[in-house]
RNA sequence: UGGGGUGUAGUCUAGUGGUAGGACAGCAGACUUUGACUCUGCCCGUGCUGGUUCGAUUCCAGCCAUCCCAG
């Protein structure tokens, strides 16, 4: 009766690496790999170095591998990343949206392609460095996601893309823990990285300037504009309309006795409307491409509570199907700036019911 | 051109005869596997020239600028 054989997804960091030597401790199989996002010489001004794949990390998964004596492999997925990721963070832009790279990264790179190689190699499933949960419910025996044990870390939100077939062959070993508890864990076993800063701003641009990435490596023009006030007078100039989202209100340099934020963006007569706080606010939001995870179909309004953004404590809601793909979600007390392109996710208590992007 | 008003940091706005407070913007940091929000910290000022006064940003005069009214 063998363990299952366990293709751990090691992108150089502590979490990944300290799930490899957790399973790896309860008996697993195990096998490393890192995924190589980005080409060195790729993008003309494009060249981010710091995080995902780079050499840097890719050497430090391996010296970990080596000390825990598993396998450990390289995986080239930059031109799947590039369209998957990349380009559509680009075209998203491009219409006026906010999207999440993030989120895409894990639906077509960590739970896409990796899986499917890790199942070439002759592996039986993976692991993730996620703080999240996963587990099958006796009764439906649907797969779950829920929360992380730590509300602090939990990642559920930027996983809630996750189809069954995902779930049922992916371990999430971090998912009890604190991520004070793995750095312990970490430094008790000598890992290289077990002090590596927790990754953070969009990997593959430098510097956090998304918007001069957008404009130089991708080629995206966001001519100047107007800012304007909701009733259409013209406030301002703006820089272009990718450099904005929704509630934002640094950047706009235009002054007012009281703060202003970015209320709505129109790509087609490229103007930016700047509002007060209480502009922000709207009661319901429509989402498309949902996937649902807890139930297999929306068939009439059901109670959740829901996340429009990463960090950001959910709020009551009911949804109701809105034609065949998208749902409508409809918020017990108005939410402040909702923003298309970012991810709505669902859940009721800890377990993630689905998600959709917000339209 | 005549009459009147105004002139405080990038913007808006307090205030006092004893060397200026706030807001917004900006910058930095914290937070963060997205963009934001938020929090903390920081930079920046009394139009100019004289006069009164121990001392003026606050009082007076002139100048300049600007706004309104008149023609």
């Amino acid at each position: 009766m063998d363990m299952p054989k366990i293709m751990v997804a090691m992108s150089g960091g502590v979490d990944s690496s300290a799930a490899a030597a957790l399973l790896l401790e309860q008996g697993y199989q195990i096998g490393g790999a890192t995924m190589r996002l980005l080409n060195p010489e790729t993008g003309p001004s494009g060249e981010a170095t710091r995080t995902c794949g780079s050499p840097d990390d890719v050497e430090d998964a391996r010296a970990v591998a080596e000390k825990l004596g598993i396998p450990h492999h390289v995986f080239s997925f930059a031109s799947l990343f590039r369209q998957a990721v990349i380009q559509k963070f680009g075209r998203e832009y491009a219409a006026g949206r906010t999207p999440n790279p993030c989120i895409d990264c894990n639906r077509y790179l960590k739970f896409g392609q990796f899986l499917e190689q890790a199942r070439l190699l002759g592996y039986d499933g993976i692991a993730t460095g996620h703080y999240a949960r996963i587990q099958q419910d006796p009764s439906t025996g649907r797969w779950l996601l829920k929360k992380a044990a730590d509300p602090a870390k939990d990642q559920s939100y930027v996983l809630y893309t996750m189809t069954q077939d995902q779930l049922a062959h992916t371990l999430f070993p971090l998912g009890g823990m604190s991520k004070p508890a793995i750095r312990a864990y970490a430094e008790q076993k000598g890992f290289v990285n077990a002090h590596k800063p927790d990754s953070q701003d969009i990997c593959f641009v430098k510097d956090g300037d998304y918007a001069g990435f957008l404009q130089n490596a991708l080629g995206i023009s966001s001519p100047p504009g107007s800012f304007i006030d909701p009733n259409g007078q013209t406030l301002g100039c703006h820089q272009g309309m990718i450099r904005y989202t929704i509630g934002q209100r640094k950047g706009l340099g235009i002054a007012f006795g009281e703060p202003r934020f970015v209320v709505a963006k129109d790509p087609l007569h490229n103007t930016v409307t700047l509002g007060k706080q209480e502009d922000l606010y709207s009661q319901e939001l429509a989402a498309e491409d949902i996937n649902l995870i807890s139930i297999s179909r929306l068939t009439g309004p059901l109670r959740v509570s829901v996340k429009t953004r990463y960090k950001e404590t959910e709020t009551p809601a009911v949804l109701e199907p809105l034609g065949d793909s998208r749902i409508r979600v409809v918020f017990e007390a108005p939410q402040r700036a909702i923003t298309p392109g970012q991810a709505a996710v669902f859940y009721q208590g800890d377990t993630v019911v689905g998600g959709g992007t917000i339209l």
